[in-house]
DNA sequence: TTTGAATATGAATTATCAGTCACTTATTAA
DNA sequence: TTAATAAGTGACTGATAATTCATATTCAAA
């Protein structure tokens, strides 16, 4: 019965943690780290303030443990596009559609990630960049390595793999941004990936009927 | 005499102005606004911190001068780029030209700005947000308008002007902020300008020997 | 010179918040 | 039931930083 006890208390203390969390990333994204207040999320998340700090030592542990998780979340993300897939096309696709996916269902997280991404070239440390920079370069030198993989077979123009990763990178994570700015309750998933892939992958050049110009 | 008086010491004044905002501009840029601090931005000036309060209202006035002036320049780029060209391929390729030199001519300002712009969606309100959004809205509506013209006369894909503007601009500004933060000096801007409008025109699949999938 | 208007200045004031802690309340094991 | 432990709480504390303002300085005109 020891076991049980623990256990149930454990997963009351987990319980509660996610509750300040899910009251945090909220506020959080919606108002920034430096603007947010902890009395704003003691209240949001119906806790004194006192006990968030039986939860988590800092605010800064609250913003940290929210935005590392969206990290280590999108690494697996690109590590499944990866075993799902064969070529670097169906790779892209898959990548796309499942990040798509999980930012839509983790709005509020996906924008503290973005937020704290544009300060990768500051000074400013709220998380531990270490790690998020480790992470965040998996990421990208696996981008990387697909897309060199499609240069080598032929599937994509010869350009220079790192920057079409950037390109990637800095073309669909703003666009999820927009959509989820944009359109809060009704986004058709599919239909948005299929449009910026076949941006990215095709151009807006009408190759058909080419006008004289 | 009197306006010859008058004017010099307007030119000192406004001198004066543009030392605070040319100090200002960096630390805003390389902190953000809440963690930059007034007493920063008089010891950088080389001006008493009661001193910065004879120029500007408060440390938001300085912040809004420098954000709504790149909004006011970014305005003014577009519209340049409509008087010098005819059809759309062309437009966009001196809008995009004409950006990035700017971009890279005020990196600071233009870091600040970008920021900005992502709180468009936030409750956040250190600028004047109606001004903003409404400069905003006129460059976003010219954008659309140019594609759709595009779209009429058969240069470009049937595909939603407005999602390419928006496509578009989330393409060159995050594309333009890397190739700041990455090339700190030297930086190809003819280079740099055709292979962001290559991928952008043509996509990145190889048509040429496309491999069997 | 003198003078007063304009400008500069940084110490003092004020506001804001992260984090603490003495106390209250809930839980549980005997 | 009770006593000991755990958990919750919000008024308080200390630090930080925006803004003010009384005083000092500069400077042009008389």
């Amino acid at each position: 019965m020891q076991k049980q006890l623990l256990s149930r208390k454990e997963k009351e203390r987990s319980f509660r943690r996610n509750a300040i969390v899910g009251a945090a990333v909220g506020i959080f994204a919606k108002k920034g780290y430096r603007d947010t207040t902890l009395d704003e999320i003691a209240m949001e998340s119906e806790f004194g303030k006192g006990t968030i700090y039986n939860y988590f030592k800092s605010k800064e542990d609250i913003y940290s443990y929210i935005v590392d998780n969206v990290s280590l979340n999108l690494y697996e993300i690109i590590k499944q596009a990866e075993a799902e897939t064969k070529n670097t096309r169906d790779f892209i696709a898959a990548y796309s559609r499942l990040l798509i996916n999980y930012c839509c269902e983790n709005k509020d997280a996906f924008i503290m990630f973005v937020r704290e991404a544009a300060h990768f070239t500051t000074d400013i440390f709220i998380t531990d960049r270490r790690k998020l920079d480790k992470r965040h370069k998996q990421v990208k030198s696996l981008l990387v390595k697909k897309i060199a993989d499609g240069l080598t077979n032929k599937e994509i123009k010869n350009f220079d793999p790192q920057k079409l990763a950037t390109v990637y990178e800095n073309l669909i994570l703003p666009y999820i941004l927009y959509l989820i700015n944009h359109n809060k309750n009704n986004l058709d998933q599919k239909k948005e990936t299929d449009f910026i892939l076949s941006v990215f992958y095709n151009g807006i050049l009408n190759t058909n009927k080419q006008v004289s110009l």
